[in-house]
Order: C-alpha cells, then structure tokens, then sequence
DNA sequence: CATATATGTAACTGAACTTGTTACAATAAA
DNA sequence: TTTATTGTAACAAGTTCAGTTACATATATG
C-alpha cells in the first residue's frame, strides 16, 4: 500500500545532482551514498529521469547533470517519470453485471477516483525542484 | 505500487447493503458474488467497516446493516476504515547525514508529502455514499 | 432447545512487487 | 589503452495482496 521509496529517492537523486554537478562528477555511486542504497538501485532511477528528459546521464567517465531549471521540475513531473501510475487506484474486475451496484461501479468510481487522483498531481505540480533547494539552503544557512 | 481494491471493494460492499439490505439477510456470500470475489476477503472488509462504526454486523443468521445515514459516510470515512495509510508516500531511511541533501530530505519532502495526502484525503472527503447511491439510480433509471 | 446458517479468524498458498545484489558488456574521458 | 562508469540482465529475500480451506463461535428460527 502507498507510494514507493522509488519517488522519493527520485527526488533525492535530482537534488544531489544539483548540489554537486558543478563541483564534481555525480555519479551513481555518488548518489547512492548520500541515499544509502546500491548504486544500480540509482541507475535504474537515472534511467527513467533521462527519458523524461529531466538530466543527461553519460556512460563512462561521466556523470549526470540536471537538463532544465529547477524551477521547471516540479514533483509531478518527477512522480510520472519514476512511477508508472495510469490508475492510482484499482477496482475488482469482473464484477456481477446482474447485479445494480456491480453492473455500475466501475463507472461510476472511476469519475470520483479519478478526480481525485488530479487532486495528488496538482498538488505534486505546485511544488518545484527549486523549492526544495531553496528549503535545504536555509536549514544550511542556520548553521 | 497504489491503492489496493481493498478500498473500493468496502464501497462496493457498503453500496450492496444500502441497495439490498431491506430486502434480504445481505450475507458476506451475498455481497462476495455482487463483487465476484470470496467471501472471506469481504468478512475481512465487514469487520474494519464494523469497527470504524459504519455498520452493523452480526453473527449468525443475521446480515449487516448501515449504521449511519449515506449521506453522511464520506469516501475518506471508507479510506480510513480499511486502509491504514499513515504515509501515504515512503522516504528512504538512513540518508546520509555528512551530505546536505541525504540530511534535511526527510524533514523537507515530509512537509510537502503531507500536503499532498491531506489534498488526497479532501478529495475523497468531498463524495459520499449517497452520491454514489444517486448515480447508480440514474443508470439504472435510464433502461 | 435443536438446527441451520453466518460470522470471525487463523493458517496457508500463489502471484506480484520492491529493494538489494552480483555480474558483465558497452561506453567514453583521460 | 587504461580506467571509471553506465546500462541491463538475472537472481534473491522480504513483503504484500488476494484467494482459499477450515473450524470454533454466535444467533435467528422452527
């Protein structure tokens, strides 16, 4: 139940990369240790960020680098690209046809749930990467 | 990854009893063949929906009963009942602390998580079992 | 009161998913 | 050419979900 640690390390694994790719090579290992999980844990993740166009991610003696402004990524747009998620929520197939709720539900579940599931991405949508390295530099500024 | 058809299968069952229960003894059998699932998958769910006090059960040869008014059994009342969602999103434990990232992640994204939840928990809060009631009506009305 | 019928719950299963791990070919900077 | 790193496959352990069997417990009803 819920949503995996996928997301978030996604989020952390950006965050790292912004941090750190102007002073040295980010590479997975690199982030893996700040996430403390196995390196291919974060390539898998790097792979997906790369083909939602957020970073570009080079073999060999690379590393990776954010592809936009961090003020255009928002949570969203990090949550599609690691998290396959069509449906939030699922509904048993194959209900009673015979029956008046179970010939309807789907129907008319489907409306309400997925309203709701816009309501959790317009949420992610209105917090952006940059918010969150803005967040993290003032707790660092209170040292 | 998501929400289990645990939570739509207790509105399914909390939909059966509305529509039947005046007729019938509404049985887990009963219920189990409108959703086309077991009957012990839907005790379980008779039992979280009895303690969240959103009916009435009894053992024997009784049925089970809504204990409030439709109107007043919101989605997010059936969320709760049978899906114990502390979190809905997981972090990662054990982020490195020697990195500014790895250090305030978990503080920082919990705010915004959180955030994100309660829009979710909103959602659902907005549609009760009597809209859904009135919807299937309407379907059923049109043949 | 006896009987028939349901519930409540424990225990088990198979399937699917999540996370971590090892291994190695492909790639590119130095 | 060397070295460091990615990309990916394959596998393992742990967890969760849904379904199932089994049975003691409870209760309307004849």
């Amino acid at each position: 139940m819920g949503i995996t640690t996928k997301f978030t390390t996604a989020i952390h694994t950006l965050l790292v990369i912004y941090f750190f790719s102007d002073k040295k090579r980010v590479t997975s290992n690199f982030i893996a240790e700040s996430v403390n999980t196995n390196p291919v844990v974060i390539r898998r993740i790097l792979s997906q960020l790369k083909k939602a166009g957020l970073i570009t991610v080079l073999s060999g003696k690379n590393g990776s680098k954010l592809s936009k402004d961090p003020n255009f990524i928002t949570l969203l747009d990090v949550f599609k690209a690691v998290e396959s998620v069509d449906n939030l929520f699922n509904i048993h197939e194959n209900s009673n046809p015979l029956c008046p709720v179970g010939k309807n539900i789907h129907d008319i579940l489907d409306v309400h749930l997925k309203t709701t599931q816009r309501c959790l991405e317009n949420s992610l949508e209105e917090v952006t990467l940059n918010d969150l390295i803005e967040e993290i530099n003032e707790k660092e500024n209170l040292l």
